[in-house]
DNA sequence: GTTACACCCTCTAGCAACTGTAGGTTCAAG
DNA sequence: CTTGAACCTACAGTTGCTAGAGGGTGTAAC
């Protein structure tokens, strides 16, 4: 039996993410000492680890809660799983070619700067005036 | 003079973020109508342009405040709104390389589905057990 | 048995950068 | 003068946590 701090050890997760998880009901309610704390088994470790893995891959925890009950449920096809995961390789796609283009720009703007003042700065004149930039990048939370 | 509704179509901004941009102190509070109504001129068109491009770049409202203070202030040298825009080109350097190890592993995820049910699901399983990963991402805020 | 101390508990608020809703007012056209 | 779109304020919600306050528990040493 392993207390919730061990178990945030264990997965790299803080104490306060993994209550946050049971929160949200992605995580479920633990057995309880006599004192009220809680007290985890190795399903729930590894559901924990499942559930950081899928974390670190990016996927949001909506979609991790649908892996979640696919990987409980072996009998259904797997093409949601898969569904899910391509869903997943496209948003990641598309973040790429989004900061490509910034990355770019960014590039631009600062390989022009050429150390005056505010008043020549090539950065804030960019900044200024949309219609010098090169790229597309029209989309805001990239 | 200028509606919010006028001034957000230009710039393509919701009204809402204009009134949020005020309340945070990003824009300056305009003149009113009589009726209280907001109205604006071609300031707060040009400033409200500056801060919706630096978005689309990727630059956090606090960068932009500092960009803004040192457009303002024509006398200031250049070099430190070039540091801004520098830290800003490491940032989305920095997320593209982890976007690049994820877009990997999904790759393999996905490449590797052989469309069974769940209990065979090669997504689920890769998730299960981290120690199948080839790449390192270790970031979860992808 | 008691004391020390790390760990645990709940509850609430905060982050970024908005977005949406409710309930009411104003402006401009017809 | 009426209609209806656009405006107003104020506040709650989004995502995925993280931090803090204020207090209780578990265990090991003395």
């Amino acid at each position: 039996m392993l207390t919730i701090g061990t178990l945030a050890k264990k997965t790299g997760t803080k104490v306060q993410t993994i209550r946050y998880y049971e929160q949200i009901g992605l995580m479920p309610e633990p057995g309880r000492t006599e004192g009220g704390q809680r007290r985890y088994g190795d399903a729930e470790l590894d559901r924990l680890a499942f559930i950081r893995h899928s974390r670190q891959l990016g996927f949001p925890l909506d979609a991790i809660r649908e892996l979640l009950d696919l990987s409980d449920a072996p009998d259904r096809p797997c093409h949601e799983a898969d569904e899910i995961a391509r869903r997943q390789l496209k948003l990641v796609e598309q973040r790429m070619e989004r900061l490509k283009a910034l990355r770019a720009e960014l590039k631009r703007m600062v390989k022009e700067c050429s150390g005056g003042n505010a008043a020549q700065c090539r950065v804030l004149e960019v900044l200024r005036d949309h219609s010098e930039c090169l790229t597309e990048h029209d989309q805001i939370g990239a």
